[in-house]
RNA sequence: GCGCCCUUAGCUCAGUUGGAUAGAGCAACGGUUUUCUAAACCGUGGGUCGGAGGUUCGAAUCCUUCAGGGCGCGCCA
């Protein structure tokens, strides 16, 4: 029920009719014609630019080509008004019966108003968070964790399969330094040895003595004397006891992947040396040289031959290691394998959220991902820009060798987990954002959060007070069809939620959700403040009894928040 | 040096494939509660969309270039 996605179809079929009829040529492509939302000067509901699109192709004028469709636009049963503006805008203004007929489409569809009907479904893995298993997460992983959770969610929403992934980086040396500090933490514990905390590989957090205080307890059996003995598997028990925190945290913050790939297992499985074989058969590898990277200090470089993977020939600036000088693979070289794996499962779209540090790994991967399986934009990489936390009215800057950095634990202790997901979806991915301790836990109209929340428990309460259930389904066959204009810009705004979908879907960009609601929640609460000057315009009247009409108005608000909310994986209390 | 992201009102930011006289919130000032939840609402002011070129019927949006800010550049992961 995408009403501008209608007027579209219906526009265009009938650009089909007048060319059938030799009055209109018709580009090959109708994509740039569009059904938007008019500037609310036009006193419009819907807006088409069909006629500029067409001016060019049929060599008339804007004017002309839109007359032509108002013509046959003019008596449709819906159409109140219609008008040709300035350059050649049609602006359509509905009948209100059109608006209540919409309303009784939202009611009767409520579970799937707003999904995207002419989306090509498709079968997504989506890949996020995989942060190294040395510990637990910091406010640095909340943002692009959220992003994926609610992409997901998004696709999932629009009837999409989506596989959620966790890609456990359990393999390599920041893990053997971590395996270390584990062991050190335990000879701590039973043997009185002292911690080398001043070793610039070895990780000082303070969790660690209860990873180590964890592995002791669970396996009496282990003897904690000779590293090079016990090193694979304390390896395997520090990653495993590092998951169950992250996975903690993430459950905290309400997310919950589908399944976690082990790097590990991947190396262990000689899929790297498979994936290589088959770069190599098809002319990706070489042996070769690299130069110094900029940054570095260019009298340590040394330059030595190793195989290369091509990735210039995709675009990258340079070529990529795949060896190390000790013949072990790269982390590179392990995730094109990873990424040669998830290829093989048959995915239509892989989705990569990494954190603005990564960026410049893009490139890379997804010409890796376009050598093995041929296709462009077989995997996309989204960013997620940084989040400055603001403390105190100052900027707070994280400092993990000083111990002084915020875990995920700490933020939803203090700000909890929904405002924390709303405040990082506020805003586009693509721009840092300020984390304001005290703004996210302000309980006023300066949260968004609230804001909308509120409304919805607006809402509750005018059900509540007049005996009825919000989520029981609506008996609609009194419908009176009578509303004030006041109520049909409500009415509007309830229409464009299918438009947002669609857009963030397309996209990839949720934060339009958000700000979607936002709107939707301060219409909703001006027409609820005009109720104390107007009795017309409250919900409850003298005799606590509600109407039909606006109770179905008060419904279709409250399932597409719901339903928003349920996509943002926020909360919609019923009372605040 | 190179790559990616950003630059829109005093501040924080919306603004799909190019569309009409560019929109919110905050801050400032002035109002609203015997009344369905004031975690709310109404009103007032506020702009060279970083600069300069270009593409076209039309540019905040696309291209070129310059400037400013952020992130990155590995035989780390």
């Amino acid at each position: 029920m995408n009403i501008f996605e209608i007027y579209r179809i219906n526009i265009i079929n009938l650009l089909k009719n007048l060319k059938n009829k030799n009055i209109l040529l018709l580009p090959d492509n109708l994509n740039s014609i569009n059904v938007d939302i008019p500037p609310v000067k036009y006193d419009g509901d819907i807006s088409s630019n069909v006629a500029m699109v067409l001016a060019k192709p049929n060599k008339k004028t804007p004017e002309n080509i839109a007359k032509l469709i108002v013509a046959e636009l003019k008596n449709e049963k819906n159409i109140e008004n219609i008008s040709i503006v300035k350059p050649g805008f049609i602006n359509i203004k509905f009948k209100n019966i059109f608006w209540s007929d919409f309303l009784i489409e939202v009611i009767n569809n409520h579970k799937t108003y707003g999904i995207d009907l002419k989306q090509v479904k498709k079968n997504y893995l989506l890949e996020f968070v995989s942060a190294n298993p040395t510990g637990p997460l910091h406010v640095g992983h909340c943002r692009g964790a959220i992003l994926g959770d609610v992409l997901a969610n998004l696709l999932l929403f629009n009837n999409n399969k989506v596989k959620k992934e966790y890609y456990v980086n359990d393999f390599g040396g920041q893990i053997s330094h971590f395996t270390k500090s584990i062991f050190y933490r335990i000879r701590e514990i039973l043997f009185k040895e002292e911690f080398p905390k001043n070793d610039k590989d070895i990780y000082p957090g303070d969790y660690l003595i209860d990873i180590a205080k964890n592995i002791i307890k669970n396996n009496k059996d282990l003897k904690f004397d000779n590293y090079q003995n016990i090193y694979e598997k304390l390896t395997q028990l520090s990653v495993k006891e590092s998951l169950k925190l992250i996975k903690l945290n993430l459950k905290n913050l309400g997310i919950e992947h589908d399944n976690f790939a082990s790097e590990r297992d991947i190396v262990l499985n000689k899929e790297v040396e498979s994936v290589v074989k088959k770069l190599e058969k098809n002319n990706f590898v070489y042996i070769g040289k690299i130069k110094a990277p900029k940054v570095e200090d260019d009298t340590k470089w040394i330059e030595r031959e190793q195989l290369l993977f091509k990735s210039t020939d995709f675009g990258d600036d340079k070529d990529r290691a795949l060896q190390k000088a000790d013949n072990t693979w790269t982390y590179f070289a392990g995730d094109v394998a990873y990424h040669e794996n998830k290829l093989n499962r048959k995915f239509d779209i892989l989705i990569n959220i990494l954190g603005a540090d990564h960026a410049g790994y893009i490139k890379r991967i997804t010409s890796a991902v376009e050598a093995l399986s041929g296709k462009k934009n077989k995997l996309i990489c989204k960013v997620s820009q940084l989040v400055k936390l603001i403390k105190d009215g100052k900027p707070f800057k994280m400092s993990k060798r000083k111990g002084d950095y915020i875990t995920v634990e700490d933020l939803i202790n203090e700000v909890g987990k929904d405002a924390t997901r709303f405040i990082m979806l506020n805003r586009s991915s693509d721009v840092e954002i300020d984390f304001d301790f005290a703004k996210v836990k302000d309980k006023s109209k300066e949260n968004p959060l609230y804001y909308v929340q509120y409304c919805y428990a607006r809402i509750s309460s005018v059900f509540r007070n007049t005996n009825k259930i919000l989520e029981d389904d609506i008996e609609t066959k009194n419908f009176k069809h009578n509303y004030s204009n006041e109520e049909i810009k409500l009415i509007k705004k309830i229409s464009e939620w299918p438009k947002c979908v669609e857009v963030s879907s397309n996209m990839l960009e949720p934060h339009r959700i958000p700000t979607y609601l936002y709107e939707l929640a301060s219409d909703f609460h001006s027409y609820w403040n005009m109720g104390r000057n107007d009795k017309t315009k409250r919900f409850i009247d003298e005799k606590n009894e509600i109407s039909l009409d606006k109770l179905i108005l008060l419904k279709s608000i409250a399932i597409v928040v719901k339903s928003g909310m349920n996509i943002l994986g926020v909360e919609t209390p019923n009372k605040m």
